[in-house]
DNA sequence: GTCTATAGACTGATAGAC
DNA sequence: GTCTATCAGTCTATAGAC
C-alpha cells in the first residue's frame, strides 16, 4: 500500500519473476540486463541494486527451476502406501500438467544439464533424495525378483518414462509445425498420454524382452 | 600443399569445423568470434574475411547441423522394400551410431527449434520431404486400416519413436552423474537400445490401448 | 591471404542526485 | 528505493600494412 507508482507487487518480486521469463526462454548469455529492465518495467539500476549482478540473479533463477523440474515428483515416488504403477501415473500426471504450464522449462535445465553439470551439482541440492533410495526403487527391485516384471536396467526405465513424458514438450515447435496441430490441440494430445505412458510403460515391463533366451552377448 | 603455415586442411575450412564445435556446445550468444579463431588456431580477422559475419557463418552451421539431424534418415524411411519395424530398426540403429558421435547434436537443433522456430522454416528446406507423404507413413495407414497394429494419432508414434531415442542422450550428463556410470559404459547401454526401442514399440503398437472400448470421450 | 591495430557499438555495473 | 548519467570493459568488424 506505499502506492508510489503502479507496482502490485514487491519490486524485487517483479524484478525476478521478468528475469525468470527471460533467462529460461533466451539463455544468460543472450540475456541483457536492459531485457530484464524492460520486461519488468522497473529501472535497469535497480537490478543490480536488488541482485548484486546479473550472474547472481541468474543462479538463483536457476536453482529454482531445477529443482522445480527435479524434485516435484520426489514425493510421489517416495510414497510407501502406493504401488509402482499408481507412483508412475500420479508421476506422470502431476509432470505432464506442470510441463503445459511451463513448457520452456525442459529445454532451460537441459541445457543447463549439457553445458554446466558441475555449477549444477554444486549449487543445487542432489544429494538428499537419491534416486535408487526412493520407495519406488524398492518396489522395482522387488517385483524384478519375483517376475512380477521383466528385468532391465534402471536407467533403461527411467530413461523411457522420462523420455515419453518429456521429450514431446521439448519438440513441441517442431512437432507442430510439421503437423499443423495448434497449441491447445498438441496439448489435448499430451493430456492424452497421461494415460496412455503408464499403459505403454507397463506393457514393455510385463512383455518378454527381445533376446529372452540369450541376452549374453559380449 | 601451398605449405606456408601448419595448416593441413584450408583456412576457410579450419573455421569452419571449430566454429560447429563452439556453437554446438556453447550456442550463438555464448560464442565469441575469438573463441572460434582461438579454437581453429587462425588469426581472429580471417573469420570475417571468409564469413562476412559471426551471424552469417552461424547461420551456415545451424542449418548444416539441423539438416544432419532431421534428414539423415528419411531415405531409410522412404524405402519402398522394406517393412514398417525394418525401418523402425534401421532408422533407430542409424540415429544411435550418429547421436554418440554427436552427443551435442540434440540438444543445439532444440535450441533453435525452441528459440528460432520461424529461422529455422525460413532456412531449412522443410517442404521436401513432409513427413506425411514418406513411405512409412503408408505402411502405417495400411497395418492400421488392416488391424494389424492398433490405432494410434501419429503425433504419438513419431513422439515415441524420438523421445525414446533422442532424450537419453539429452539428458545424459544428468543420468550419467546420477548412476555414477562412465561414457563408455552409458553409450553401451545406448548401444542396447537399438534392439530394444524398435522391440518396445512393436509391443506398443501390437498391444491394445488402456481404453480399447471407450475411446470417444470429448 | 594473413597480420596488427583500432574504430564503433554495446553491455554490466555504479556514482550520485532526489 | 528510485532515477539519470556515465564509466570501464568487451565485442564484432574492418582498415591498411605486408
Amino acid at each position: 500500500m506505499t502506492a508510489k507508482k503502479q507496482n502490485n507487487g514487491s519490486t524485487e518480486a517483479q524484478i525476478k519473476e521478468a528475469a525468470r521469463r527471460v533467462f529460461t526462454s533466451k539463455g544468460f548469455a543472450a540475456t541483457r540486463t536492459r531485457d530484464i529492465a524492460e520486461e519488468s518495467g522497473v529501472n535497469l539500476a535497480l537490478i543490480n541494486y536488488y541482485f548484486r549482478s546479473k550472474e547472481n540473479l541468474y543462479n538463483i533463477i536457476m536453482v529454482e527451476q531445477v529443482q522445480l523440474f527435479l524434485h516435484s515428483v520426489s514425493g510421489i515416488l517416495n510414497d510407501p502406501h502406493t504401488t509402482l504403477f499408481t507412483k508412475l501415473e500420479l508421476a506422470i500426471d502431476h509432470y505432464i500438467d506442470m510441463l503445459i504450464d511451463n513448457p520452456g522449462l525442459p529445454i532451460f535445465v537441459m541445457n543447463e544439464v549439457n553445458n554446466n553439470p558441475e555449477k549444477l551439482v554444486e549449487r543445487v541440492g542432489f544429494s538428499n533424495h537419491n534416486a535408487g533410495q526412493l520407495y519406488i526403487a524398492k518396489q522395482w527391485a522387488e517385483m524384478t525378483f519375483s517376475g512380477e516384471i521383466q528385468p532391465i536396467h534402471p536407467i533403461h526405465l527411467i530413461s523411457n518414462v522420462v523420455s515419453l513424458t518429456v521429450f514431446p514438450f521439448i519438440a513441441a515447435p517442431l512437432l507442430r509445425n510439421r503437423s499443423g496441430l495448434s497449441v491447445t490441440e498438441y496439448n489435448e494430445l499430451m493430456k492424452q498420454r497421461k494415460a496412455l505412458i503408464p499403459h505403454w510403460i507397463s506393457t514393455i515391463l510385463t512383455t518378454p524382452g527381445p533376446d529372452t533366451q540369450n541376452n549374453k552377448q559380449s
